[in-house]
DNA sequence: TCTCTTGCTACATTTACTGTAGCAACATGC
DNA sequence: GCATGTTGCTACAGTAAATGTAGCAAGAGA
């Protein structure tokens, strides 16, 4: 529908380590993007449900997180609309999940 | 040693929900908060030799970052000097270790 | 056609991070 | 006792990223 920031270029200091793992840990570490997986976790929702979900994040970052998350392959748009994780997507989310019941457990 | 920003206020949208995951992904969805626990998985770390394995992130936000990462109880300064994981933050640590091979098997 | 929802963008304002410099406190060596 | 080097940490100007509000084009349904 558009053509989205040709992103590719920008990338925080340590992403190019050639370390996988930093490459993984800088993109989650932008605002919203664990966020967004999460809310994804068991169904896919529509940019504006997505938003709700995200307590009215604004519809900027979440579009460039989205686009980043599509561009690594964890999130993808279906065809009737809406985004949803990608088969990938769905074992990383996975694999942080344990974060909930720690994130129980901790509290505050 | 300081009294360091009294943090406690500032909080991204979404972390006063109640739901204790939302305030997790929101602390650990800020730069560098991710990669400073990575680096200090397997041992303790100086301020400055924090600073070197996170390719010279600035300063500012490594002692933002580990200001509130220490206000969660995920990492503390140790009276020998140098910031190491506590009980807690190990536990987390641990929890979001999958990444490692999640991201050794994803490449990009 | 009018209405509603979809994905997505523009843009001015505010907030967060970067980069560089440097401080006070404490060691160590000389 | 006085450089030298380290620690944790801060200041501050400049730049990049996020927020908030508005709104667009395209498609679906009535």
């Amino acid at each position: 529908m558009a053509k989205q920031t040709s992103s590719r270029s920008r990338s925080v200091r340590g992403s190019r380590t050639g370390r996988p793992i930093m490459a993984l840990l800088d993109l989650l570490g932008r605002r919203w993007a664990l966020r967004i997986l999460w809310e994804l976790r068991d169904a896919p929702l529509t940019s504006r449900g997505l938003r709700t979900a995200c307590d009215e994040a604004s519809p900027t970052v979440l579009q460039a997180r989205l686009s980043e998350l599509r561009e690594a392959g964890f999130v993808e748009l279906g065809e009737a609309g809406g985004y949803g994780l990608t088969a990938l997507g769905r074992e990383l989310c996975e694999t942080f999940m344990p974060l909930h019941r720690f994130a129980e457990r901790w509290k505050r």
